[in-house]
DNA sequence: ACGCTCAATTTGAACGCTCAAATTAGCCGC
DNA sequence: GCGGCTAATTTGAGCGTTCAAATTGAGCGT
């Protein structure tokens, strides 16, 4: 027969103390006499006791976990998702919380799911991406109080909840002005359709920036959707119009493939007859030489973590919102 | 006050009946009587009643958590591991089931995190991936006999638990079949270097292909790293040779993406002058039309779930493994 | 030597649920 | 109308932990 797993009861009776004293070398050692918290600690060494989550759950109504949402592939999210879920598990771990996955389609669908989860699961927080616009998640989530951070500011409405967010204008400044700095006075700005948050943001940048150094904007700014495709056809609109650019700023990696892709193709060297720089620094960029701006993925994922965690420490109060801007990094390669 | 939330106790109460008649009611219908149900049905309905997750947990030593490594980005996985994730999540949702994700490094950091995943969450079972020739983590879940499915085969090993895998010799040889439907009479193979078990099998689907159809092998197999770089300079040296193959049947999308690479700045027509064919059928694979094999994560990931399903069901038991292989699918696009 | 305080430790209850065993109700045959 | 049977429901206990309150013990001033 193996043994039966360890429980505080056990612990007790071979260190002759009580349950609570066991529990106290645990949680609150400052309660506990020094030679009774050795022996103590001797015992839980030596029978290898951990505690069981589920009855500190039922009992705290904490479960140390922290759900996230991730959306629908190919839909939101992509490369850099990935990164900030792996930087946020890892982070998590750390920290003695654990992170439970959900899917999350549209917003109402994953405010079904909050509901479940939080009864089922006694969940502590949340975490959510891709903030947009009218943002109905978290209008919900605030009205239930249940703690949650953002990555990503909660665009067009008024901030009433953490969140951390990569500061994209100040990085596209950053960029344009090493493409200045370069000698490039024609720097075109391909980026999305007007009303992401992120993408009028990023493209706030680069007009900053050129306007800053006294160099022209007008007929230098494309708006295309998201993909490899829609940047190539942009990149070459422009190098077939009357002044071409020398440089090509991109509010994506994929958009700046697809520059890439046709300058290549017209016998062009990125870097060399026309500059491209990205954004997010994926793999693909790398992998070919595309010079990135590089969000801290692993700094937002702290930061979310640390907001949280402020957040649960000041349940019942009126809790403070953290609201955390951090700069990406210009990641120089060959392409600029 | 916001009213507590109701307990078994509050729905027994307000249906007047025992605690145990409501929980039978949502766990053994068959044992209440129809007009008792609906009674108690309806207070559940109206009070929003919910278990709590903890409660069960603690007595049933269920947790319905599903513990899923994730390793280093860059390292294992990818877009691939992204994918099944997502399915994995989708579907352990509809079943009940949660995934917990914790971040895996070596073998033997993740049998430590196994460790302490048992006993602070009472977790049912583990899914793992990218199994590899030796691996120690099986051994060990099998030691302490934890439930666990991996996706992959157990290389070189004998399988002494569950496992669902895609066929990739199965998949190789289909489409090699239909570049040889096509016309082919040289069809090289871009594979990894010789022991990785995935690898390996595709490659032999190739051979078995070619070697049925009496067509060569020798001088058109190559073996390099995966990535783009190492894929175009194999495509490179393969057009350079005396006899230079007419397709590329190459063991990732990346390493397709290479040759693709390669073809189009020869000024060669990918599916017009040659043909190539991947495997994964990535996101990038789709952008510019590269036919690809597909893997089915989602049915791999139903796959595990029944798997775990049936080894949860029959604890104690001698339990019966389950091991499947599952067919990839052939996507046409317009490289080959 | 007495009560008083503070530190260290113990005790009983409770968290919400499910298991196993006990109870009650309904029905049949003789 | 009474033992015997099954179906439906209830009761009591316990899962392992922490909270709140109670208890013990030592130190100290008077």
């Amino acid at each position: 027969m193996g043994q039966q797993r360890p429980t505080l009861e056990t612990v007790a009776r071979a260190a002759d103390v009580s349950r609570q004293t066991v529990s106290n070398v645990l949680h609150a050692p400052h309660l506990v006499r020094p030679a009774t918290r050795e022996r103590v600690e001797a015992v839980i060494a030596q029978t290898g006791y951990r505690p069981v989550k589920a009855a500190q759950t039922l009992r705290t109504r904490r479960s140390h976990l922290i759900a996230m949402g991730i959306p629908n592939p190919g839909e939101g999210g992509g490369e850099l998702l990935d990164r900030f879920l792996h930087a946020l598990t890892e982070q998590a771990q750390q920290r003695g919380y654990r992170i439970l996955l959900f899917t999350a389609g549209d917003d109402t669908a994953e405010i079904a799911s909050y509901d479940s989860l939080l009864s089922e699961y006694d969940l502590d927080a949340f975490v959510l991406t891709s903030t947009h616009t009218a943002d109905s998640r978290t209008a919900w989530l605030t009205r239930h109080r249940v703690p949650f951070v953002t990555f990503g500011r909660p665009w067009g409405g008024v901030a009433r909840h953490s969140w951390v967010d990569v500061d994209g204008a100040c990085g596209v400044t950053a960029a344009t002005e090493h493409l200045i700095g370069a000698g490039h006075q024609r720097i075109a700005f391909l980026g999305w359709p007007e009303g992401s948050g992120a993408g009028d943001d990023r493209r706030a940048g680069w007009e900053q920036a050129c306007q800053a150094a006294g160099l022209p904007v007008s007929g230098l700014s494309s708006q295309v959707e998201e993909g490899l495709a829609p940047g190539r056809q942009a990149c070459a609109a422009l190098l077939d119009s009357a002044r071409p650019p020398t440089a090509f700023m991109c509010v994506s990696d994929s958009i700046a493939l697809g520059a890439w892709t046709e300058l290549t193709a017209r016998g062009l060297v990125p870097g060399t007859d026309a500059a491209v720089i990205g954004f997010d620094d994926s793999a693909a960029a790398a992998v070919i030489g595309l010079t990135s701006l590089a969000q801290p993925v692993a700094a937002v994922a702290g930061a979310c973590l640390d907001a949280l965690q402020k957040l649960l420490a000041s349940s019942g109060g009126r809790p403070r919102h953290d609201r955390l801007l951090l700069e990406p990094r210009l990641v120089l390669r060959s392409s600029a």
